[in-house]
DNA sequence: TCAAACTTTGCAATAGTGTTGCATCCAATT
DNA sequence: AATTGGATGCAACACTATTGCAAAGTTTGA
C-alpha cells in the first residue's frame, strides 16, 4: 500500500506514523490471518523484538487491531476494519483456527450473536474461536 | 465429595483414581470455576507442579475436563459433565472471563449456535469467551 | 537555529507459563 | 517375593511476554 495511504490510517487512529509502523502496518493488511509476535520477528529480522512488541500493543491500544486468543497460547493480533471500535456485540466476529497448519483467520461474515447473560453480568468484548480443519489443510 | 463417589468418577473416565487425582477432582468440583495450573499450585502447596501440570493434561487427555483459553493467556481448565465427550456443537458453550477479578466461569445453559463457515472448513470445537465485568464485581 | 522536551527504538535482563527427562517411588500382578 | 507399569518429584529447559534504561530520533518553542 502506498506511503500516504499508511499515514492517513495511522493518523487516523491517532498514532504517530513512523517508518517502522508504516512498514508493520503494511506487513498486516498483506496477510489477511491473525498474526503473533514471533510471526513480525521471522520477517523483520532486522528489527528489535522490543519494537514489534510495543507496536503491536500501541496498535492493540488505538484500536488499530484486535487480538484473538487460540489453542496456540500465542497472542495474535488482526487489523480492525476502519470502522470498526471493537464494541460488543456490532464489531464482534468469530475466529477460525486450524489444528492442522496453526492459523488464525478473521471470519469477518460471522459476527457473534447477542446472548442473554445471567443477571448482572455486562459484556463488553468477545473471543470467540472455532477450531478445526481449514480449506487447505482439508484437501 | 465422597472418596467412593470420586473413585467412581474417575474410572468412568478410564482415570486409574490415585490419591492426588481424588484430591484434584474434588478441588475442581467444589470450584465452579475454571482453573488454570497456578491455582491448583497455590493450594496444593505440598504437591510438585509438574504432578498437577500432568494431572490436568491427563484429565484434558481423559475427557474429564475442558480447556478455556481466556485473555488472562492462562490456559484454564473446568470439569465437564458426565455426559460430555467434548463433541461440537452439542457440547459446546460459552465461558464468561471477568476482566476485574480475572475468573472464568462456565455458562453452561448458554450452548453455541452451530455456524456457517466457508466452504471446506471443518469445526471440531470452539473456545467462546465473553468479556467483562461479572455479577460480584459490578456491585 | 539551537536547545529543550518528548517519543521511539534497541539492548539487556527478567518474569511467567508451560513442558520434558530422568530417577524414584508405589501399587498392582504374577 | 520379584516383576512390571504407572505416578510422582526434582531439576532443567523452552517459549512467550514484559520491563528498565540508555541511545537515537523527532517535534516544539524560544
Ligand atoms: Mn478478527
Ligand atoms: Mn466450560
Ligand atoms: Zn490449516
Ligand atoms: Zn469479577
Amino acid at each position: 500500500m502506498e506511503k500516504t495511504k499508511l499515514e492517513q490510517k495511522l493518523k487516523a487512529r491517532r498514532i504517530q506514523p513512523t517508518a517502522m509502523r508504516m512498514l508493520i502496518l503494511d506487513f498486516l493488511i498483506r496477510h489477511n490471518e491473525a498474526l503473533g509476535l514471533s510471526d513480525l520477528e521471522d520477517h523483520f529480522t532486522r528489527s528489535d523484538r522490543t519494537t514489534l512488541y510495543r507496536t503491536l500493543k500501541t496498535f492493540h491500544d488505538k484500536g488499530m487491531v484486535h487480538e484473538i486468543h487460540d489453542e496456540s497460547g500465542i497472542t495474535k493480533y488482526a487489523l480492525c476494519s476502519d470502522e470498526c471500535n471493537c464494541t460488543y456485540p456490532n464489531d464482534m466476529h468469530a475466529h477460525f483456527y486450524c489444528l492442522e497448519c496453526d492459523k488464525t483467520l478473521c471470519l469477518t461474515e460471522l459476527t457473534v450473536p447477542p446472548v442473554d447473560l445471567p443477571e448482572n453480568y455486562q459484556p463488553s468484548s468477545v473471543n470467540y474461536v472455532i477450531n478445526g480443519t481449514c480449506s487447505a489443510c482439508a484437501s
